[in-house]
DNA sequence: GACAACATACCAACCAGTTGGTATGTTTAT
DNA sequence: ATAAACATACCAACTGGTTGGTATGTTGTC
């Protein structure tokens, strides 16, 4: 009873999904569409005919990725919460308690690409620039929140404080594969977290009930 | 007058620079050994003459950078200063001060590598993680001392302060490349330098002094 | 039967590494 | 001192395997 474009989306779906792993695996150059190909059970005329290159399927993986974990976020419980400091505090944690598995399976697809395709693939570098900064300008609101709750005229805005903990997070997850584990990336969002409490001191028992 | 060990060193130099610039460039596994080769003005005879292997140039890369680097580091004015914390804040405006010129020129071919390799070249890995964590082990020192100084128990070491600080860089650098300008990289170092001031806050005008 | 969704077979370009060789320097025996 | 023996540095051309992409089917659905 499967529809035919229940079938294209199934497969196409099933490249995409294989491709975020052996992407966030092995990297985008090393990644052959073979490799992706074998990942996800289908033949290389199943790849081309759902994307026209390797780079075009760079793209659309950008894309999904970047769908799946909007999806994550936007479900996350501390997205509930009606404190903005305390959104940008329970994201963090958030973002600490989802270090769990292989790295391939909890690190981000854009930064590993941007890194090896800036110089060489322009489409590649600017649709993983899109998708990080949509994601940090989710982030931004809460952070210009948080500046008027506390009233502070600072000598830096909520968008560079948003893309901060990017940083944060890809060079964690940078530290994390030099290692060969989630352990320090952990331990860097608990500094991260440290900044922004610090940034943002909220009256010890009054947060209970913010 | 060149004797032949003098040569040695010089070509294999050659290689090693170029290979620093490229591989920054294109990432590791997007370098071949042509285009190395080419940017030395160099034969792949003669790579592999020095080189058993690209892996094996990889590893010496490494090395190689990181000896620079280091280099770089101790010749650095802020290391003079008495003071553990003014010598920390030094270093991360060091940091901020030596982004210039192109995005290779600055990036760190450590945290480019690793993030490639970290699962297929182990070797590779390993290399990567060594010559970061002895930069880190430069800083924790400092975080050690201006811990003592300011004389508090933290609930996180000396080690996770001096990583978190590669991780932020680590972070920017990946930022940068997404959006093709150091500028947002100057950004999260001065957060950076602003959380650890909020860590050990220096008496205002004692700063002057100290 | 028309078209989308695959699979199979294939190709030209590319890549890491090899081969066979030259040129130049260094060591050793006489 | 010098010639033979050897080692080092390097090069141009080649090789076997791989890679992104294509051309040509086959199959199932509307």
């Amino acid at each position: 009873m499967t529809r035919q474009h229940e079938k294209l989306a199934l497969s196409r779906k099933k490249l995409l999904d294989a491709s975020l792993y052996v992407i966030r695996a092995k990297g985008y150059s090393a990644t052959t569409v073979d490799d992706i190909c074998a990942a996800a059970g289908l033949t290389k005329g199943s790849f081309f005919h759902h994307f026209k290159s390797k780079e075009d399927l760079a793209l659309a993986a950008a894309e999904h990725f970047s769908t799946f974990a909007e999806g994550v976020f936007v479900a996350a419980p501390y997205r509930i919460l009606p404190d903005p400091v305390s959104r940008l505090l329970g994201y963090v944690d958030f973002r600490k308690a989802i270090l769990m598995g292989q790295l391939p399976e909890f690190t981000c697809l854009l930064g590993t690409m941007v890194q090896e395709t800036y110089e060489t693939h322009p489409a590649i570098r600017a649709a993983c620039d899109k998708y990080i900064s949509a994601h940090a300008a989710t982030l931004e609101a809460d952070v210009a929140a948080a500046m008027t709750q506390h009233g502070f005229h600072a000598d830096w805005t909520a968008k560079s404080l948003a893309l901060y903990t990017q940083a944060v997070i890809q060079g964690a997850f940078i530290l994390a594969k030099a290692q060969g584990s989630s352990e320090i990336a952990a331990a860097c969002l608990d500094h991260l977290h440290r900044y922004l409490e610090l940034l943002f001191p909220q009256p010890q028992p009054a947060a209970q009930y913010a």
